[in-house]
DNA sequence: TGTCAGTATTGGAACGATCCATATTCAGTG
DNA sequence: CACTGAATATGGATCGTTCCAATACTGACA
C-alpha cells in the first residue's frame, strides 16, 4: 500500500501525533480526535480523509496524554501473590488468560502487581496479614495507574474487599464476599457445591454407593460449601454419609492419610474431593495400596488441574468455568467504570465435569 | 500521626497533586519535585518539610502526567498466548510471579496482553503464523504504551525479535536465538544440555546404564539441545544411546507410546524425558504395564511442573531457575532502558534437579 | 434574501508532571 | 565588604490528548 507523504513538521523518530495527523488531513486537531472518539459527528467525506491519515502514518493515540486527560488509565489492576508449590492449584494460568482476552475485548489491558514487600525481604517483619492485604492497592489506586482491580482470594476473609469498598475503588471480586453477606461490591463465583453434587451423581450413575468426602477444614467457607454438595447429594439418594467425611489441609500428603485411614475403616468404593491437590493425595494412597484408580477405586477431584488432565490414569473433576468467570467480571467492571445501573451484584456460574479414567 | 492541614486549593474527593504539596510545605513544585527524583538537589531541611508534607497528604505523583512528560511508562509489557491444555508445562506461573516480583524491585510494572486476534474469532481467518506473532506489539508500542517487551517463545524461530529489533523497541528474550546467531538483542535461558546431563549423572550414579532418551521432534532447536545433554552424558560414562532415543509431540500420548515402544524393544532401566508431559505419558505406560516407577523403573521428566510434583509417587524433574531467570531479565532490560552498556548480550543459567521418588 | 436551527468544525485551556534556564541563597575568599 | 562559584530554589514552557465554548457552515423556510 502506498505511504502517504509524511507532514513537514513531522521529526521522523517520534512517533506521529494528533497535529501531525489533523495537518496531513487538513483538518484541526480536535476533528482528527472526534474522528477517533465520537465518528458520528463528523461529515463522513471528513471522516474518510482523516482515517486515510490515520493509516499511513500509523497513528496511535498517546496513551500518556490520553489517561491524563481523561483521568483514566484503562488499566486492570490484578494481584498475584505467591505461587505455591506443590499444590495442584493451577486455575491462575487459565483465569489469567482468560481475563487478558476478555479485557482486550473490552478496551483494558492487565497489570499485574505484587505485595509492597519486597521479594529479597523473606524475614517476618512483624506486619500483620492483614497490613499486607491492603499492599499495593492504595499505591496503584492513588498514582492513578489503574481504574479497577480484580480480586481473587476472596476466602481469607476479605479484608481487601472492605478496604476497596470505603475507599470507593471500583472492583469486582472472583469469590463471594463469604463473612460479610453486607456486601455490595460486585462479585462473580463459581458455585462449588453443585460441582460436587455433579461428580457425586456421576458416581452414582456408576453404581457407587460408599462415596467418601476428603475436604478441607470447617473454617473454609469454600470447602464447606462444596461439602454441602456432597452431603445434599448423598442424601438425595438415601445414601449415608457419617463416618465417610474427612477434612484437613489443601496438601497432597493429608489427601493421602485421610485416604488410608478412611479406607482402613470404612471401605468407600469412591472418593470426592475437595481439590485436585487432596485427590492426587488420594491418588498416593491408592498407588501405596496397590489399588488401581477407576478400576478398584474412583476418585474425582476439583480445578481440572493440569496435573489432573495428565496423571495416569486421568484424574475426573469439576470443571471452574474460568473463560465465562473472565468474561463476567470485565462485563462486571465495564459496567462499573460506565457508571451503568448493576441490576444483580452476584454472578453464581455452574461448573462442570470433566470424566477421566480415574471414575 | 497528626494530619496536616490541607491546603486551601484542594478539592476534596480529586488526590492531591505536586501544587497541593507545594503549598502545605511552602515552596515551589519545582522543588517538590525535586525532592521526589533528585533529593540529593535539596538542603535537609527543606527536604523533610517537603517530605512531610507528602506523607500527611498521601500525595503520589500522577503517573499519566509523569508517563507523559518524560516519554515511558515505566511498564513492561508480556503476550501471555494461548494456554495449551493437557501439557504439563506450568512454567508460566512461577516465571510470570518471578517477573513481577522482579520488576517491582526495579520500578517497573508488568502488563499483560495477547494477540489482537478476538477471542469469539475461532475460525482460521487465513492469517500466517507469522502475521500473528507481532499482533500487539506493534500497537502498544505506537502507542507509547509500554516501555519494553519480554519474549519467551523464541522457539518456533523468533519472528517477533526479529521485528522488535528492525523496529528499534527494546525487548529481551527469554530464551536464545536459536536461529538466528546474528541477533544482537539481550537474552536470558536456561542450558537444557546441562539440566539432562544433572539427570542422566543422576541414574548413573543409581546404577542405571540402559538409559532411554523420549524427546521432541529434530526440529526443535530446544528439544535437540537437551538431547545432546543426553548424549554426552551417556558417552561419557561409556554407555550406549543407540536405539534408546524416540523423538515426537510433547504430549502425554507420544509419551506412553514410546515408553511401550522402548520397552519392549530395548528394556530400557530408566527413562530420561525432554519433558514433563512426555514424562507423564512414560508414566502412564509404566501404570498400563504395572511396573512402579521409581522401583522398576526410573523416570525424570523436564521442568519440575506441578504435575511432577504432585503426581504419585512424585517424578524427578529438572528445575530451571525461573525466579533467576526474572531477575537477570529484569537486569537486562533495565540496562537497556537507561542506555547503559550491554556487556554481554546473553545469559545462559544452569538448573538444577528435584529429586522425588520416580528415581 | 435574510433568518434560524441544527450540524460540522475549530482554537484555547486544562490535565499534572518534568525539563530547562534563570534567580536566589550560601559559604568561602581576597 | 564586595566578589565569586557552588548549592538551592523557582517560574515558565512543554509533553499530547480531550473538554469546553465559540464559530463557521449548511439547508429549510418565510
Amino acid at each position: 500500500m502506498p505511504r502517504g507523504s509524511t507532514a513537514g513538521t513531522r521529526r521522523s523518530g517520534s512517533p506521529p501525533t494528533l497535529a501531525t495527523v489533523a495537518q496531513e488531513a487538513g483538518v484541526s486537531r480536535q476533528t482528527v480526535s472526534n474522528a477517533l472518539n465520537s465518528p458520528h459527528l463528523l461529515r463522513p467525506e471528513t471522516l474518510a480523509r482523516v482515517r486515510r491519515a490515520v493509516d499511513s502514518l500509523g497513528y496511535s493515540p498517546n496513551r500518556a496524554a490520553r489517561n491524563l486527560r481523561t483521568r483514566s488509565s484503562h488499566l486492570i489492576g490484578l494481584r498475584v501473590d505467591r505461587v505455591v508449590e506443590g499444590t495442584a492449584n493451577a486455575t491462575m494460568d487459565r483465569f489469567l488468560h482468560s481475563l487478558v482476552e476478555s479485557s482486550k475485548d473490552a478496551g483494558y489491558h492487565v497489570l499485574l502487581f505484587s505485595s509492597g514487600v519486597d521479594a529479597g525481604d523473606g524475614a517476618d517483619n512483624g506486619l500483620a496479614d492483614d497490613g499486607r492485604a491492603i499492599d499495593g492497592y492504595d499505591d496503584l489506586l492513588r498514582s492513578t495507574a489503574v481504574d479497577a482491580f480484580v480480586i481473587t482470594d476472596t476466602y481469607r476473609g476479605n479484608p481487601q474487599a472492605g478496604w476497596l469498598e470505603r475507599r470507593g475503588a471500583p472492583f469486582v471480586a472472583f469469590g463471594r464476599p463469604w463473612d460479610e453477606p453486607s456486601a455490595t461490591h460486585p462479585w462473580v463465583d463459581v458455585d462449588g457445591r453443585t460441582g460436587v453434587m455433579l461428580a457425586v451423581e456421576h458416581l452414582v450413575e456408576r453404581g457407587h454407593e460408599r462415596i467418601a468426602w476428603v475436604g478441607w477444614q470447617k473454617t473454609s467457607f469454600i470447602g464447606e460449601d462444596r461439602r454441602t454438595g456432597w452431603t445434599d447429594a448423598m442424601h438425595g439418594h438415601g445414601l449415608a454419609t457419617s463416618r465417610l467425611s474427612a477434612r484437613g489441609d489443601d496438601t497432597v500428603d493429608f489427601g493421602r492419610r485421610a485416604a488410608h485411614a478412611l479406607l482402613e475403616k470404612e471401605r468407600p468404593t469412591a472418593f470426592v474431593c475437595v481439590s485436585d491437590t487432596v485427590a492426587m493425595g488420594v491418588l498416593h494412597a491408592l498407588a501405596d495400596l496397590g489399588l488401581r484408580p477407576g478400576q478398584d477405586i474412583a476418585v474425582v477431584g476439583f480445578d481440572d488441574s493440569i496435573a489432573a488432565q495428565v496423571v495416569p490414569p486421568g484424574l475426573t473433576s469439576v470443571r471452574q468455568p474460568l473463560e465465562q468467570v473472565a468474561r463476567e467480571i470485565v462485563h462486571l467492571l465495564d459496567k462499573r467504570l460506565s457508571h451503568k445501573p448493576i441490576e444483580e451484584p452476584g454472578r453464581l456460574l455452574a461448573p462442570t465435569l470433566s470424566v477421566r479414567a480415574s471414575s
